[in-house]
DNA sequence: CTGTAGGGCTAGGGTTTT
DNA sequence: TAAAACCCTAGCCCTACA
């Protein structure tokens, strides 16, 4: 796997590059493929109905921690996945949210 | 705001072993496994730190579209590299994810 | 090896409920 | 009013494949 530069601390290499330089000219460009515009697509009055809120267990909240100790903090659906018998009916969006809540202040 | 540890500097150096969640299974004893046996499915070190994420600026969409409409979509590194002083820290796939959040609906 | 297309996931702001 | 729980989605990542 080699990751060529995949998002190290700031690599801005000087790619100094006259922009008014007409070096790239040798290549049959045709017009941009105007693509027709999409589909008009209704004011979708499908209003997914939100979830009713449910308290977090301290269990929850243990696993939690440990999970990020485990993966880091970010990495939701990989602490989601690897407990399903703790976060059921959980999203990775909720221990994200959990989570900010918890380290908040 | 709260800044509190978003993701921090990957604080799992003392991570020793998984836990086994509720669910303890009975491991046979446990010595000292010097050389990190490379067990499948263990937390994912290959993960590399997310880029913050930074909103375009009415410049980068701008150039963007003219970009498009001269390379033409899907010539991302081209459009790229040829706007070195308008891209900065962006890759040619935020050029094509862009492009995507643009142009839908 | 290189670059893209398309699906997956998260961060951060916003909304609703308690 | 504040805090907790949930929602929305732009922006970023992963990866098969041309």
């Amino acid at each position: 796997m080699t990751k060529a530069v995949p998002n190290g601390p700031f690599t801005w290499e000087d790619l100094a590059e006259p922009v008014g330089s007409p070096s790239l000219v040798h290549r049959p460009h045709l017009p941009s493929p105007r693509r027709t515009a999409v589909s008009p697509l209704q004011p979708a009055d499908n209003k997914a109905k939100r979830r009713k809120a449910r308290k977090w267990c301290v269990l929850e909240e243990e696993t939690l921690r440990k999970g990020v100790e485990q993966y880091g903090s970010g990495n939701w659906k990989d602490i989601l996945i690897t407990n399903p018998d703790v976060f059921i009916g959980r999203t990775a969006g909720d221990l994200k949210d959990k989570w900010r809540n918890m380290t908040r202040y």
